[in-house]
DNA sequence: CATGAATGAGATTTCATTCAT
DNA sequence: TATGAATGAAATCTCATTCAT
């Protein structure tokens, strides 16, 4: 996966991936179709985790902003500048070319994140934290800036670097209202 | 530019673009280095129009709401769906192996973007259309959305087609607060 | 070898020596990191048993006349007209241009067989066979002829052919004297 | 011809050629056939001057040792480590892929070369100069160490520089008798 | 199961040659 | 006569895939 992250799936070499399993190249055709099922699988294999942590969401004890804020905190702590954030950046370079890929991202990892996304939101919404209902049809603008801080960390960082956690609680404001922090 | 973007820098063959150009192989030779320059080069080109689109912002009449509203429709229609929001695509994918292009994409496209959605900000600030203060420190967020839009459109529009612009408006509406639309 | 023997480095094609050694061209690969790298091992190779041959001289018995007779006649016989002789003519050729060939060529071949011929001389001197003193500075008067025979014989065969026997008789009854061939 | 001279037919491009001739590829084509006939007439070209100046010999006036002397003298001077030297080994290189060339070679200078160095030798039998009359019968042993001294040059004087004019004494020695120099 | 040498299709790049201007 | 852009055949080199051991 290190090696496909690294070099999208063309410019990727059996040889190196071998090379770093520690396997001879013909062993890789023993668990492997061809270079493409490879691929496909390995994907998986390496979405299914992320899965698993956000199904196990805490439960929402505190106010959903407090949710809202540590889930993110967490996810941006455990994605930005990590591989799992060059995931994103893969799968975002490849997936028109893998469709299932895609797809399998979209099944498994997006649409359950927009539908917990929009649950919190109605739950905000319910208990008077979150003003907008229009909110709950975009459960994506939730969490557009934290994608958006994954993109910037590996093209931009050099440049100009950005504190993605401040910038989270700053949409956070705009979205819950402004915290008397006195 | 069309065969990098189907297909990525690396699994496009220069056999395929020189059919398309309608020049024989060699004939690229007589205007690139190699397949690396040529690539850069292009992508050069094709980020300029973009520019230069960019800069020649219409000045600030109406409302700040107004500005951004139409600048964001317009820029949602010119590029979600079309070659240039794959372009985009293009660069969050091979930005990493390419620094150059990255590079060139962010002196000429995303600073300049920044800053003009800064001053707008500080503009709307000022005259006091947007309350919170701390949105100056990350335009990004206000541009998110519309990144996400793109992306999502190549990605899942399949999936779970997206209204941009009826997101953008609720984006808006959170930072500028609800329209009385009556 | 044949093959860069035949044609030269560059004009040699590497489908030739793949076809010619029985394998694909990809083999090659396997063995050798490029063009250019297989040549200079391949020369190195075919020197070598060149230079334990030369190190194997005959022990100085009888006249050293009849010792460099010998050995110049073996060398004839071995190298003109044989593909040795054209390994000769092919590091003339591209030794300019290949100045590892040429620095191993002269290491391990020239300056071990000049130092031989000198030796050979000085004792011929020592014993009163050779009465000019002089020619231990200048062994290569000694092999000259027999180089020049080398590449008479693949140049000019044809238009006349040259007895390089008689002729380094010839050429060594002119450093040891005349021979009473009565 | 420097071209040629310095990367061999193969390895020369038409492109440098042109370059360095000032004139566009296209050009050269109006002159020569192709790359072939334009070797072959260039070094032809090149050749005649030589066999000008072999011809335009002075005319015996003292003694077979002094002419030849001078001559090679000469020789050396304007051939050692020059490009004219050069050509040497460059016909020695093409030559067997060249036979045209070979054969205007031989026919030119080779064998006009070594008819002259026989009435010189016959001469020197003629007038006792030279003891050894078979010599008569292999010119070749004349000019062997002046060749020898070409190739040396361009090949090993990094690491053995060679004393040309010396050594050619020093043969002269052998031939004529070792002179009183008191 | 694992190996790694061998394969050969295919990719990039070069360069002698042509030809409209 | 000269140009130089265009050509396309051919060369080198890579790499996913196979298979005997």
């Amino acid at each position: 996966m290190e090696e496909f992250i690294a070099r999208g799936f063309a410019a990727t070499r059996l040889d190196d991936i071998a090379k770093r399993a520690g396997v001879a190249k013909g062993t890789i055709y023993l668990h492997f179709k061809d270079k493409e099922s490879m691929f496909e699988e390995l994907v998986r294999t390496v979405i299914v985790p992320v899965v698993t942590r956000l199904t196990a969401l805490p439960p929402p004890a505190g106010s959903v902003r407090d949710l809202v804020e540590a889930f993110a905190s967490n996810f941006l702590k455990e994605v930005i500048g990590t591989r799992r954030g060059d995931l994103v950046r893969l799968i975002v370079a490849e997936g028109p070319r893998f469709p299932s890929v895609a797809d399998f991202y979209y099944r498994e990892v997006v649409s359950r994140g927009i539908s917990a996304m929009r649950a919190l939101i109605e739950l905000g919404i319910a208990r008077g934290e979150i003003r907008q209902k229009n909110l709950a049809h975009y459960p994506q603008i939730l969490v557009a800036p934290a994608m958006i801080a994954v993109i910037w960390q590996s093209l931009f960082a050099r440049h100009a670097p950005l504190d993605a956690q401040d910038m989270l609680r700053v949409h956070l404001d705009l979205i819950f209202g402004e915290r008397s922090t006195t």
